[in-house]
DNA sequence: TAAACTATGTGTAATATTGTTATAAATAAA
DNA sequence: TTTATTTATAACAATATTACACATAGTTTA
């Protein structure tokens, strides 16, 4: 390999991996420590990472850069934004959940606390308010997030539309609650999620 | 072989290696390693490639690495990562598009150069390699990317309920493609996104 | 034919890369 | 704390690569 392309390599490594241990790159690369110290040099000198004792570190500010992935206040699975549902509390804080299944829930156990709630559509990814929100639930679609599975969407055409393809029921959002906590026999299922 | 022979190989060779060794061209075309450091001057002088210390790379992707560009590279606009397709090519590189829509462009645009391409099922975000993607256009839903709209699924059941919804067609890769063009009336609406 | 030009190879000095050594510094262990 | 281990840095040497000058061979042109 030539230097040239290692070197490039070395940084592309680093950027991915946010930290790398310089004997892991001696030994990925085949080369001595020393050369890779000295392919460091330049990036160091540029900004672009940090040494630190036995290896580097992007000086990128890490929350900026890693997704900071926060878990469903209910069923403590990590959250893909596409399908969260947030509740804006009282205390002002902010909670976010996986999906609109566990949203419901934890909105009903919050009740009054909550004074304000979103999701998002599932198609366009839109911001809704969770009270003019159109809920699916029970359709042959599994998006492999918490079941029953509950779709969101901002317009209620989509929802039925969904529904004549793929099967399930429309409810609106007070409909949803109580169809969720129907469904639920007293436990939450956590499933894999993507 | 002629000197202007050797000269356009030599070029192609690392047009299509990305980077080469000089002195594996110099074995190659069976000539001293002087003679290829010549034949890479007008390309050196023209900006195509650039020199590292015992080989050659091309200068423009290394632009497109360095900025590792979240843009279209067809339409320019910033890249929703639920929607994107993904070219990996054969130097290595891997392009990304918006959607769909321009992916399938691009990817006739460089057939053979085009390793394996992916896209996201349009529910669940699954992986899905291209040629076993099922893409659905001229449904009515519309997500806000490029025009006509290409969704893409990774169960043929799937685009088929959704059309069964939403309207539309159900293609394979190579409809797909042929739909792409065919609806392009040569010219590529650039539309604004999410 | 002779001059001018092109293509190529060779030799050499300058430069780049790399690993090894010794020494200093930082960290871990006792 | 003190000692041992690991890592960093600098200096050196070996090797690899480059750029340049020059020589040679072939081709074109007047």
């Amino acid at each position: 390999m030539l230097p040239a392309d290692r070197r490039k390599r070395v940084e592309d490594l680093i950027r991915s991996h946010y930290s790398m241990k310089i004997s892991d790159l001696s030994k990925k690369f085949n080369v001595s420590e020393m050369t890779i110290h000295r392919d460091l040099k330049p990036l160091i000198d540029e900004g672009v990472v940090i040494k630190t004792f036995g290896g580097v570190t992007l000086t990128r500010d890490k929350q900026s850069n890693e997704t900071i992935s926060e878990e469903c206040v209910i069923c403590k699975s990590s959250i893909n934004v596409r399908m969260a549902y947030r509740l804006i509390l009282q205390n002002n804080k902010i909670e976010m959940t996986c999906c609109a299944h566990c949203g419901l829930i934890r909105h009903r156990q919050l009740d009054s606390g909550v004074i304000q709630a979103i999701c998002y559509d599932f198609f366009r990814q839109t911001t809704i308010s969770a009270h003019l929100t159109w809920f699916v639930m029970n359709s042959s679609v599994h998006i492999g997030c918490c079941q029953p599975q509950v779709l969101t969407f901002e317009w209620k055409e989509h929802a039925e539309k969904f529904v004549k393809g793929f099967g399930g029921n429309v409810y609106s959002f007070n409909q949803a609650t109580e169809a969720v906590l129907h469904k639920m026999s007293g436990c939450h299922s956590k499933k894999n999620r993507l």
